[in-house]
DNA sequence: TTTTGCCAGATTGTCTGACAATAGTAAGAT
DNA sequence: ATCTTACTATTGTCAGACAATCTGGCAAAA
């Protein structure tokens, strides 16, 4: 008897481009406020304008562009208040799920997270950007599932993709990591001794540091386009 | 001189489409699990299936409908873990919101909020549920606005949206419409004292009495169904 | 009778081509 | 130099078409 079978669902042509462009904005080769040409997007995907204007509509709907009648889509830009609004509802979030993780979750799936930390500090020590990346997609992702609560994974989902735009994310600045895996490692230590209190608290402290180090440079940036104080002479 | 002139930017079709469909979905005229054809809605709404269809793929990403490849759209059900975990995030969100209120809003702010909770009371007091509704999204509008979180706000309609879809809102029973006031009044004290961690209990208590109301309503509805256990005995 | 296989109709996914409406731009007039 | 005007590019919207796929029923086999 076949016992699971993952049949992949044949993705419609729409999903593809959808997913291609999603990419393509939270990686940044199509960076924030870039204008886009309906025709230019259709020849370099090879698609049709309508495939390509519905995944634009979605992509909308998630607030990664923004289309003004008769002017177009353009890759949606992040003010500074907007990026403190996102790091609060993050806070918020990640505490929550961190809470009810440690409050619910199975002694298996702390000790599945514990691995994932595991492999996160390994790969941090070695400065693997990429393993580092991977790590922690799997880190978040057993701590949500975990959590108990599939919006809240969902509803962070895309505020990360939107905190991506920021283009100053943690990985912006290497010399963030080691903190940011104690960080981890001790939100970890308060969900392994089932802390709620502790581990909301942590997550929220986790996130507030990133945020810290991610409007730093957000500010600087900004300030240095608009107000060049001498980058070279 | 003309001093406010508020020009009415000429809604794309696709947007009064997507605009009446959500209208319809969240007033119960499409109910939920109901199965979609585009040609229908179509001829309903008089426009052609590409503008249907991109409408289609905003309110798929706002999980107002659910589209499944090559058998079509239809409006998302919701089930009872998804309704908890929809009142979890709604108790966080609107518990920040009553707290960062509480917390940073103006005096003008408060008073308007006094005054939306005075029409709420007087509406309430003489049954009028058109009032009542109205001026219950007043009040939200404002605490949201003074909570300084516009994405608080913007994913909060979201899910207000999609609890709708329950079909057992706090609407289908005027009996708890009184209690309903009574901690919405409880909630502005709190606010109006500056007590902002008294605040956020009291929107979480309101939201966590709404969810019994409803999921109450919710069970019986559904196990009727499916198990029609005798209502009374 | 139940199950299996198959076919036709219906619906969606996708493309092409077209036209009107609007925004941005460049040229011309004062 | 500033304002007005005309033009061009791009988007909004439509109609029609065809292939891929799902759905339901009917016939054949066990």
């Amino acid at each position: 008897m076949v016992t699971a079978l993952a049949l992949v669902q044949p993705e419609t042509l729409r999903a593809q481009v959808e997913n291609n462009l999603r990419q393509a904005i939270v990686c940044g080769q199509l960076k924030a406020g870039e204008k886009l040409v309906e025709r230019e997007l259709c020849e370099m995907l090879g698609v049709s304008r309508p495939s390509l204007r519905e995944a634009l509509r979605r992509l909308e709907a998630e607030k990664l562009i923004v289309i003004v009648p008769h002017r177009g889509p353009e890759v949606a830009s992040i003010t500074l208040a907007e990026a403190r609004d996102l790091y609060a509802l993050r806070g918020l979030l990640e505490g929550f799920a961190a809470h009810e993780f440690a409050r619910t979750a199975s002694d298996a799936e702390i000790k599945s997270l514990a691995r994932a930390v595991r492999r996160l500090s390994d790969a941090g020590g070695k400065n693997l950007m990429a393993a580092v990346l991977q790590a922690k997609a799997e880190f978040y992702q057993i701590l949500l599932k975990g959590s108990g609560n599939a919006l809240v994974g969902e509803i962070l989902g895309g505020l990360l993709a939107r905190v991506s735009l920021l283009r100053a994310t943690s990985l912006m600045m290497p010399n963030r990591l080691p903190r940011s895996l104690e960080e981890i490692n001790a939100l970890l230590l308060c969900i392994q001794a089932r802390d709620a209190k502790g581990a909301q608290k942590m997550a929220r402290k986790h996130v507030l540091n990133a945020e810290r180090a991610a409007l730093g440079v957000f500010k600087s940036q900004t300030q240095s386009s608009t107000q060049p104080t001498g980058e070279s002479p």
